[in-house]
DNA sequence: GACAGCATGTAATCAGTTACATGATTCC
DNA sequence: GGAATCATGTAACTGATTACATGCTGTC
């Protein structure tokens, strides 16, 4: 079943909590989501503007200075409606990862292959900085008890990112000292 | 930079272990390979017309019974060649894991959303389901040390795969287990 | 003869990336 | 005045799914 255009549940998910413009949209996708879901400014408006069309989000526009013009985008009361179908409804489909390293690995024969001590230890340098990463942002986005209850669901995915970061790491490391001694 | 299109090498790669037709493929992507990675016949077809094109790949026409062609494919050396540089060029970029039960949850904004424990519960049995599967798999394709170093990349990857789920499902436990009581 | 499975292809559509294109505002 | 950033759009292309389309083989 694809994707099944989940862009529009992000945009409605975000214009719930606050009205935003296009470009406040794309920013966030650079910053906050953009840690576990991309987007570019091009599938945005067009998505902007089919979600006007089905009457889940309007516009009013602002002006900024002199004349520019922007949009400024609200959730309609059919938006939100909508917004809550998708997040009570059933997801029965686990998402296969589509880890382009694992995909390598599957054509490595032999635990002897001279290749893979590069391969693994590349990519242990990439998880354990993606967990540093992790580590920091949860450190600074959540720094008390308190706040991780605020905005609970980024703080759950955001531990969650962070443990599986670090039983990836954990594997490479283990599958690196588990290999026979370059001989 | 997108998916700078996997398929070819996935049908290289298999290809490099034995000559098969279109069909065969395409099931290899129902059974093992379907565990991390997904094509349709629609998406192989025109693929392999595009390596022959390159000339990474040759086929022989087979007759089934009366008159069905099959057409059996082979890697050729520069198909070869094309393999393996791309299993021994680096893989820098981690690919982001698009799980929309992970999307749900940031729209989730307390823990005391009504709609979590019945949330976590189905993605719980979810991942419960896959966890087994590939504890199943690992044992049935890898029964003896030996096996395990036989076919290592697959050994490795399942391995892997089975890992990380079993980390999935913890967390779901765990997370389940700090909701607030219902009240 | 019916039916499941073998075998190969194309067409239409959708999601997503990259590139093209334009203009205004703010700060130095 | 120049540069970075704000702001909005379209076009071209790629990767992937779904649907359309056809015919043969082996087994009951």
């Amino acid at each position: 079943m694809a994707q099944k255009n989940k862009l529009q549940f992000i945009i409605l998910g975000l214009l719930n909590q606050q009205p935003l413009t296009g470009y406040d949209l794309t920013k966030a996708f650079d910053h906050e989501i953009g840690e576990f879901w991309q987007a570019q400014h091009s599938q945005i408006y067009p998505q902007l503007k089919r979600l006007e069309a089905q009457g889940l989000i309007t516009h009013e526009v602002m002006i900024s200075g002199e004349k520019l013009e922007k949009k400024l985008y609200h959730i309609t009361e059919t938006g939100q409606a909508s917004l809550t179908t998708w997040i009570t409804t059933g997801t029965p489909e686990l998402t296969a990862t589509k880890d382009e390293f694992i995909l390598k690995l599957y054509f490595v024969r032999t635990n002897r292959d001279p290749r893979l001590p590069e391969m693994l230890t590349e990519q242990l340098r990439l998880h354990a900085e993606k967990l540093q990463h992790l580590q920091a942002r949860l450190t600074t986005v959540f720094p008390t008890k308190a706040s991780q209850t605020e905005n609970f669901g980024h703080y759950l995915i955001l531990q969650h990112a962070l443990g599986r970061e670090n039983y990836y790491v954990g594997w490479l490391q283990q599958t690196l000292a588990a290999l026979p001694s370059e001989s």
